[in-house]
DNA sequence: TTACATGCAAAGGATTTGCCTCTGA
DNA sequence: TCAGAGGCAAATCCTTTGCATGTAA
């Protein structure tokens, strides 16, 4: 449960190449919500020849075999985040941006008794707050 | 509180073109959460007038007015719905993308808190629950 | 060697915009 | 009348894909 991106992209006995091993290290280092973009300018520094493309299709990739998770905030464009970082939801300050992460088991609890009352078994959600900074 | 989107938009003192009334209309008749594209099929079928590009701005001048609610499901499209509609999440069946709509005062109160906790004043949230049916 | 991955550029889908015409108030 | 709205098509933004080439196993 503790493994890198990387170590869980060669226990999928998928083909590593140079690029995935880049992007992964990359998804590794990274402690935020990167997009596509921002994916491929830090992989770029570490590695020249890898294109846009290909960050899409490995991201994609990644997403398929569970690795990564894939983020909507609204903006039009997909982030990632390592899917094994323990759950949490997000909390978007709505004046600069800034995406705070926060986990609630009640609220979590609370989701499934939702979805069972309504006939349904949970299998995921998606969950943003939006919200200013209090100025105490 | 019970206007109806034609009568909202008049209150807001913006031109009344034959255009905007057709999707006020439509919006009014809407118990779903319709994208651009059936939006502009459903005001073609009352008058044939009316540009996919108008349905963008129009859709847009009334999210700016707080008279319609922007939805993204993460299938790449935006979808609209009345913001005056008492407020609800959406619960969505994974299985056939059917969209279920739900209230649940307790999860309203829970998200109050948690980002009271975390420093903010809660502005909004989007949450959707991903399901699938119970078989019982 | 060879199936699969990559790069590049073109293609796509959703949405926006420039520009000229039309129209509501 | 005339500022703002609409139509159309071109432009944008993010993402995907076809094809020829490169490379891990």
């Amino acid at each position: 449960m503790s493994d890198t991106i990387l170590e869980r992209l060669e226990a999928q006995g998928l083909r590593m190449t140079e690029q995935r091993r880049v992007i992964a290290q990359v998804m590794d280092a990274a402690h935020d919500h990167p997009d596509v973009e921002e994916l491929h300018a830090r992989a770029s520094a570490i590695d020249a020849r890898i294109s846009l493309a290909t960050v899409y299709r490995t991201v994609k990739l990644m997403e398929e075999a569970g690795i990564l998770d894939r983020l909507e905030f609204g903006d039009g464009r997909a982030r990632f985040e390592d899917s094994q970082r323990a759950h949490h939801d997000h909390l978007i300050d709505v004046e600069t941006g800034e995406v705070i992460e926060f986990c609630d088991p009640e609220i979590e609890a609370l989701q499934e008794k939702i979805a069972r009352r309504l006939g349904y078994r949970l299998e995921g959600h998606r969950l943003e707050l939006l919200g200013r900074k209090l100025r105490p």
